[in-house]
DNA sequence: CTGAAAGCGCTAACAC
DNA sequence: GTGTTAGCGCTTTCAG
């Protein structure tokens, strides 16, 4: 392999600029007081051999990599999407790059990420988890910094979460309110096997919105999606219309597949919301350029993201203090999908 | 900083396994035969006492980090959320992991990215350029591994390409074969500064089309977009219909683009396709499920990723290879958005 | 096929 | 404020 040009070191650096390689470190690090005229000069040299300090190096030599590394299901999802693009944007901020990684169906791939934190170059994680009660999270204790995403009940590390259980409350609230009597929820079934926590949580907001109002969830109405996309959202929809249970409104548990079950409603000529009320979660971008507009649960991604970040970094800089949760609050954005 | 229990060193799984360092080298990397039953006593050790080689170190030595980025202008985007989805897959394959950096609208950014691939503890680097003559790659010729995706045209470094001149060309014609012959371009303009390559040469199809059925381009039909999302597409189709340039179809530049526009026809009571024609590009996911479904170019995403990493691997093993070009095949895919 | 020694480039510790 | 020394953990010589 050819490899160009010998690069410029720390050492080439102190040579030209006449002083011990401590002292570039210092200058680049800006960590300690350096009188200015040295400064100056390191600064020439350094510009002057194009220097590049060498990460790998820095890294060995005191831990840490500047690196988090942010793991989801599934990088497809527009909500992902958003939370990749305010994740790399936060961490730019603050100094740190961020790796990508999916953790997909596979279990496994997490428990590698976790445990092998170290060996990818990363300082921590950012690990949106699956199924928790899988999760090496809750079985490991000896973990590298890790902060949960999502909808966690734990108490043993950092997490970023939303009251799913609210949400799902309030968005089937607004149904019955808005006259709706067979709402069905496209997402999560009772008792389905390898639901994540986000499901359930969605789940039971909803189970307590129809037994307020005096009716009986009925598992009829309840689709379990496998994966949360446009394509299983259509699949959920396609079901539960071949199951003749009858319903006028839909809780979808994403966006994307309220926008998938949107889409086969209007193939078989039912109308949004004429014939059925329909409301989504997450409030991504094509929630609002949808055609109807579908009424969502907002939150603040940015502070999401942003949440998110902080709390690795402080706990990357002290290992030992107690964990902290950081809830960021919800809304209902109400648009056509409900409005008749 | 607590650090928890010292990790285990090669040293230390040497002398448990009573081997030397090397030895210990050889078998996790598995490029040198060992004897089985020493083999069998490192593993043996290895698993004993949880040891994950470093990797800063390992990279320190041989200059290798087994991480790759990949730079986009901007991640939120339907087709850049994919890009990444199939990225992370393809180079997890290839035991590569993946660090994502958004270039934005900053060129310097990009700059940053390329000078100091080797500071970001990087091997090689996927980029999208915004606007090539910009592009740091073709003023410097010290690059680390680079490969340019998207519609590029150059000839220093590697990439992977789309004939987007083709594309937009057989959209539009298909557009003026169901009669349209008003057709709007939404996304680039002639002339437009700060116009990117991408749609630069959707916009010669369109025009090359155009004129092959007779037409000479009308500047009030085409619309520039800055931001290539759906709220992007809503403003310039908000922008068209003030302009009363009068048209019954539109091109527009990505299937974002395409939704946002046609959110806001349909909020005036334009119906597609009965009174507008419209298509897109990329074939991403909403694409299929908006309503009414899209016309749009569809590539095989998978392929194109394919081919990213791939170049770029054989790219960071031979640097001095002549640099070579893939081309990946459209297809245009015909919906109800162009079909009365 | 395995061992011993040297060093990748940087910074922590300690001197001055 | 700056210099010296040593070593992070790995792999690459070069011997054996």
């Amino acid at each position: 392999m050819s490899r160009g040009p010998r690069r410029a070191t720390v050492k080439d650096v102190a040579a030209l600029a006449r002083v011990s390689p401590k002292t570039v470190s210092n200058v680049m690090n800006g960590t300690v007081f350096v009188r200015p005229d040295t400064r100056e000069r390191v600064l020439a040299a350094v510009e002057e051999l194009g220097f590049v300090p060498n990460l790998s190096a820095r890294s060995l030599r005191n831990g840490r990599t500047g690196v988090i590394a942010l793991a989801l299901p599934d990088l497809a999802t527009a909500f992902s999407a958003d939370l990749v693009h305010r994740v790399v944007q936060v961490a730019h901020e603050r100094g740190m790059a961020v790796q990508i990684e999916e953790t997909g169906a596979e279990p496994k791939r997490e428990y590698d990420l976790v445990s092998r934190a170290r060996e990818h170059q990363i300082d921590g994680l950012l690990l949106n988890p699956i199924r928790l009660q899988d999760s090496i999270v809750v079985h490991d204790d000896q973990l590298p910094p890790v902060v949960l995403i999502g909808e966690v009940e734990q108490h043993k590390v950092d997490r970023v979460l939303i009251d799913s259980r609210q949400a799902g409350y309030e968005v089937t609230k607004h149904m019955l309110e808005r006259g709706a009597r067979r709402v069905a929820a496209l997402g999560g079934k009772t008792g389905a096997t390898g639901a994540s926590a986000t499901s359930i949580q969605r789940l039971e907001g909803y189970h307590r919105a129809l037994r307020e109002h005096g009716m009986e969830p009925d598992p009829r109405l309840q689709v379990y999606v496998e994966e949360w996309s446009m394509a299983g959202g259509a699949e959920a929809a396609t079901e539960l219309l071949a199951s003749d249970a009858g319903f006028d409104a839909i809780v979808a548990f994403t966006d994307s597949i309220a926008l998938g079950a949107m889409h086969v409603l209007q193939e078989h000529g039912i109308s949004v919301p004429g014939d059925v009320l329909m409301t989504g979660f997450d409030d991504v971008e094509h929630a609002r350029f949808m055609n109807p507009s579908l009424t969502t649960i907002a939150l603040d991604r940015h502070a999401f993201a942003e949440a998110a970040v902080d709390l690795l970094l402080t706990r990357i800089g002290d290992r030992t203090s107690p964990p902290r949760a950081v809830a960021i609050p919800h809304e209902l954005v109400v648009r056509a999908s409900t409005t008749r």
